[in-house]
DNA sequence: ATAAACCTTCAACAATGGTTGAAGGTCAAG
DNA sequence: CTTGACCTTCAACCATTGTTGAAGGTTTAT
């Protein structure tokens, strides 16, 4: 499979998925006698995987931890558990922080409605 | 009150201070002979004002959107009273992805933590 | 008078997550 | 054989939110 490819069926740009490659979220790939880079199947799910998970909100460097560098290894079980539970609570604290800010926010709201406060 | 003091008393480094008047919020101070930037003390609670407001999670072109440009003016009070409340909208949704995001990844570590699941 | 501590501008660097372009090689069809 | 659509690398650029440093002027204290 070349890059494009790749590109097609999954909707991820050439250029990202050589990005990625660049900074260890692809393996590099084996290249055809031209030189082109040749994908196996499985780095459609691996795609999927960090698209995913980038829509999970982790970051490209949380994804690389844990992805496992090897595509056939499989990671401990145990530590991607614990690398979801870890970020389960760094989600919850960010709705938290959301949510004193919305109060904040919302008090400020009520304030300037008050037509007996001084605006701003 | 030169940078340095206003940096001081705020606690926000003069590079930021400077960095936030090239970028609109901070006025361009009025400056002494010698060239210094000379501020007046009303800057101390707009840079509070600044602070605050990123530290309630506004990105600097939306603390940029509602700070009136002039310090001296007064903005309509609709006009904020209708920018906090699209920033309240704004902060629910960003609260929904959140929990959806949440979900996705409490369903993720329940399905892992089954042993008849293959791993990843 | 001189040194420390301030101030000025402008440019470069940092991390994050890419996109775009230049210069060139390869491949399939007409 | 030429055209278009691929592929390659590398470098530069984008936005965001700053920090750091160089080169030089000013102020203050000793």
């Amino acid at each position: 499979m070349k890059i494009g490819e790749l590109a097609k069926v999954t909707g991820v740009a050439t250029s990202r998925i050589r990005f990625y490659e660049k900074h260890g979220l692809m393996p590099h790939p084996v290249r055809q006698e031209n030189g082109y880079r040749d994908y196996p199947e499985a780095m459609i799910s691996r795609l999927h995987t960090i698209t995913m998970s980038k829509a999970l909100g982790f970051s490209l460097s949380e994804i690389k931890r844990f992805l496992p560098d090897d595509p056939g290894d499989i990671m401990e079980r145990a530590d991607v558990i614990s690398n979801l539970e870890a970020k389960l609570q760094d989600i919850d604290q960010r709705i938290a922080d959301l949510k004193s800010m919305r109060k904040n926010v919302k008090e400020m709201v009520v304030y300037l409605k008050d037509p007996n406060s001084k605006a701003c």
